[in-house]
DNA sequence: ATGAAAGCGCTAACAA
DNA sequence: TTGTTAGCGCTTTCAT
């Protein structure tokens, strides 16, 4: 592998002359500009492709940001929209000249391994950190990156972090399903057990402001677990009842399901979502639902970041609006 | 940050004493287990994390993997699914210590930018490439990293690529189809446009083989644009149709959309697919499909790069297999 | 404008 | 078993 020796000692210059000639930022120049091209010509004709190890010892930077995720073998593949959120982030980072590393944590206790090269070493400027993790998880971050984003976490404070208005999402769902006059409305949700995502109260917080004291309107609940409630929606199922699901994932099994049995939206029921995703756009674009571009999310917590790497000032924290997207799956009026 | 000097002077050794007590692999003992443990101690202590730009440096080796795949703007968040591919490789890449870094690629011209970090510098051990891209970009990047797999892309040769064997897939599920009965399949899939995923060109040829000369079925093609196909099949439905669906999403699509005009199958017409997702297997399990377990496919190229790397020899070529899944949706005899 | 040289943190070869 | 030392490739003073 050629190396900046060799470039110098072929164009008979020293070292430094090389280095400022190739990476030196276009300030005040400190290589006349024949030379420059010169060297820069003998580089490319050797082929030279900098050793990225031994800048990152230099400029004790090493253009690395982390994403870290949870993932197998306890719940594998979580949440399969993250995608969306990962390479949204993606372009930003490339388009800055950051590497983005994925770090998937298994295990909620333990998390913090010394065998994990993330946290035992020293190789990347920041982190944005995705998904729920244990609390002992987002001080350890906070203390030993400098530069940190909590993007969709249980983590919320002043600086840093970025949520979706998850409340506001519940109710824009609720309210759609109550302007076109169901009876019954039954919210379809994870059941709240220990240490879930906050958007699995949220959400049912806002569905529960709107639809808890309304008049006229049986406000019913039922838990996803296994698959006996989808049994139970089946059979309370009526042309004058509502669903609102907590996300995608749930409103196309429910959906599914149901058309196995003849029944479909809006026809013998409403089906309404308090979450999105491209491929729900892309498959089920009928989706009476609230929209949540997890692409422009990710971009933004990527240039939050890279914002607070280049002007060292923490990025105050920042909370991601949503709007309702009629579709087609709730009847149109009362 | 505290180094290995700080160590050493505290513990009153040298440098090189306190890198093999803390690095040095299991093998000859070159400081007495005491001095280890007292080395051990100081450093944790003084909360030493090794600097890896140093590390890499000396053993010119990141230990950093690259995961190449496309994405927007020209064709935004192409493939869902290849999220599980991700996670697959990222199970096993972290687990053998080596980082998982994703680089997405923009346009299929001009991809290997000289503004890329990745391809300007040398920072990633080896790369597994997902997706279409150039046959500029294969053989580049088989010219300039010592290890990388082709995985599920146009690449194939004898050794470094990983494919799912489509043609089966594609032949499986017309099978299926016929020997249910069906007296006329559609197939629904994309063009052949210019430079297309083999699987679009193989998973056609696996179901025509079994249906292009087969008797007493009419054998139909919808190609997917726009959306006026939907419409078109619409027209064309009976109970005697049986749909063969390209992939999950598009499966998804003619699904929910048929299921606005009250058509579900398997009452209404039948619906077969060639691909499958771990989002289908969650929102739509009675899909009738072939299975693909991307997963398992990203662990299985995950460890043939870092076997490659450890062995030095250049993997031999793996053809993944696919079974039925004979789900719902398809009607159970002629 | 240019070159010589120090040093970033670590590992490995060599000496003791 | 230990300590000393010479680099790894690059950037950055500091002289010239």
């Amino acid at each position: 592998m050629t190396n900046i020796k060799d470039i110098a000692k072929k164009a008979g210059v020293s070292t430094a002359a090389v280095s400022i000639a190739l990476h030196g930022g276009s300030g005040r120049k400190r290589v006349s500009s024949e030379r420059a091209e010169q060297i820069r010509r003998i580089a490319s004709s050797l082929n030279y492709r900098p050793n990225s190890a031994a800048r990152m010892m230099t400029s004790n930077k090493t253009r690395q940001i982390g994403v870290l995720l949870r993932n197998a073998p306890d719940i594998p593949m979580r949440n399969p929209a993250n995608f969306e959120t990962i390479l949204g982030i993606g372009e930003v980072l490339s388009g800055a000249g950051y590497l983005q590393v994925l770090v998937p944590l298994s295990r909620i206790e333990n998390e913090i391994s010394r065998s994990n090269r993330v946290f035992s070493e020293r190789l990347l400027d920041g982190i944005i950190v995705m998904d729920v993790h244990s609390s002992r998880l987002y001080a350890f971050v906070r203390r030993n990156f400098r530069h940190s984003i909590f993007l969709d976490t249980n983590c919320w404070n002043k600086f840093s972090c970025l949520r979706r208005d998850e409340r506001k999402s519940g109710a824009l769902a609720a309210e759609a399903l109550k302007r076109s006059g169901y009876k019954k409305i039954i919210y379809v949700g994870p059941g709240r057990g220990q240490s879930p995502h906050y958007s699995v109260l949220e959400r049912f917080e806002g569905v529960n402001e709107v639809l808890g004291t309304a008049d006229g309107v049986a406000f019913e609940t039922e838990e996803v677990n296994g698959a006996e409630y989808l049994e139970n929606l089946k059979l309370h199922l009526s042309r004058e009842t509502g669903i609102i699901c907590y996300d995608t994932l749930i409103a196309r099994t429910v959906h599914s399901h149901l058309s196995q049995s003849g029944l479909v939206p809006p026809r013998d029921y409403g089906l309404a979502c308090c979450d999105d995703s491209h491929e729900t756009y892309l498959t089920f674009p009928m989706l009476s639902r609230v929209d949540f571009n997890r692409y422009e999310m990710g971009k933004l917590a990527a240039e939050m970041i890279v914002g607070s790497m280049e002007s060292k000032k923490r990025p105050p924290s920042r909370l991601f609006d949503v709007s309702w997207i009629p579709g087609g799956t709730i009847k149109s009026k009362g």
